[in-house]
DNA sequence: GTCTATAATTTGATAGAC
DNA sequence: GTCTATCAAATTATAGAC
């Protein structure tokens, strides 16, 4: 099981560089200390590989935020929300690094986030009805078109602790939480 | 003069849908309905294309606004900072379609946009010191990953105009101008 | 599970004519 | 300025042996 886990690890590495596009099979070889034909034998194509990766980092994602989201009261929830690009991009920067730059264009990649994101749209848009807000559904897209600035930034720039958590507290506060 | 234009057009849309690097010289010979070898006679690479691209939208872009961001108070110049996603991508909405799916991977694109950039973060600070904001420079830095965000989402979605202006009303309402 | 060798395309770029 | 023809390299993927 090491040579498929040195060939994730090596395309996740490469992929963060250049994007999946740009990365041929034989560099991720290469990087892995492995042959060409096993990626095929054990992924099938460059994009079974990538599925691969958003399947396995997904899964982790998931488990992670059901429980920190479950239970919380309207102002808990938008709190939560707004700390959860520290949370993950914490739990897994290199993922998120990834991530955050293939996703434009990368129809599977995006595709991996939005089904994870969808819900929160529609929970953060009762949050702000019931704190009576003007524009709830509004208010719940521009929250989330923050968050996702954010996470990019984190994910990107990779900050250290201290000004991350300043940054979040200066969200937090524009929402009086 | 014709072929030369044609040939950037079909570039900047097959850049869109599938970035630079998934988009081969034949598929803009293609679309430009032109010979392949056009292409290089005229710009040299395929990068080189990109490259004058770029050059020529963001000429368009320093044009507009120098003159709109010129002599502002610290309030003014902030709200027109918020504006400038609505501005540009109404100006020229097929180019920030690529460029907001292009920048994360490709040097080129986003060099120019650093370049164009880096001096609103600097007057950005002194606008938040003049109005005595405790964390100026943090306050700068939180609202270009917002004015960053908002513009891609305006970039990839292109909402209708009223929606547009809702969002931005929202967003200055938060800094209370 | 893993490798070597290789097939089959695709792709960026050039030569040379008009 | 523009085209046809073409090359050399790169790239995905497979065959077959150990």
């Amino acid at each position: 099981m090491s040579k498929k886990q040195d060939i994730l690890d090596a395309a996740l590495r490469l992929f963060t560089e250049n994007g999946v596009r740009a990365t041929p099979t034989k560099s991720i070889a290469t990087e892995a200390e492995t042959s060409e034909a096993l990626i095929f034998k054990h992924f099938g194509t460059k994009d079974q590989l990538l599925e691969e990766i958003m399947k396995k980092a997904y899964q982790a994602i998931v488990r992670e935020t059901t429980v920190r989201l479950a239970g919380l009261s309207s102002k808990e929830y938008i709190a939560s929300m707004i700390e959860l690009p520290i949370i993950l991009t914490r739990s897994n920067p290199d993922f998120w690094r990834m991530q955050y730059k293939i996703m434009p264009l990368n129809p599977i990649s995006s595709r991996y986030h939005e089904n994870f994101m969808r819900p929160c749209l529609l929970r953060l848009t009762e949050c702000f009805e019931d704190l009576n807000y003007s524009q709830p559904e509004l208010e719940a897209e521009l929250l989330l078109i923050y968050i996702d600035g954010v996470w990019k930034y984190f994910a990107a720039n990779q900050p250290d602790a201290a000004k991350e958590k300043a940054l979040v507290e200066l969200i937090k506060q524009k929402y009086k939480l």
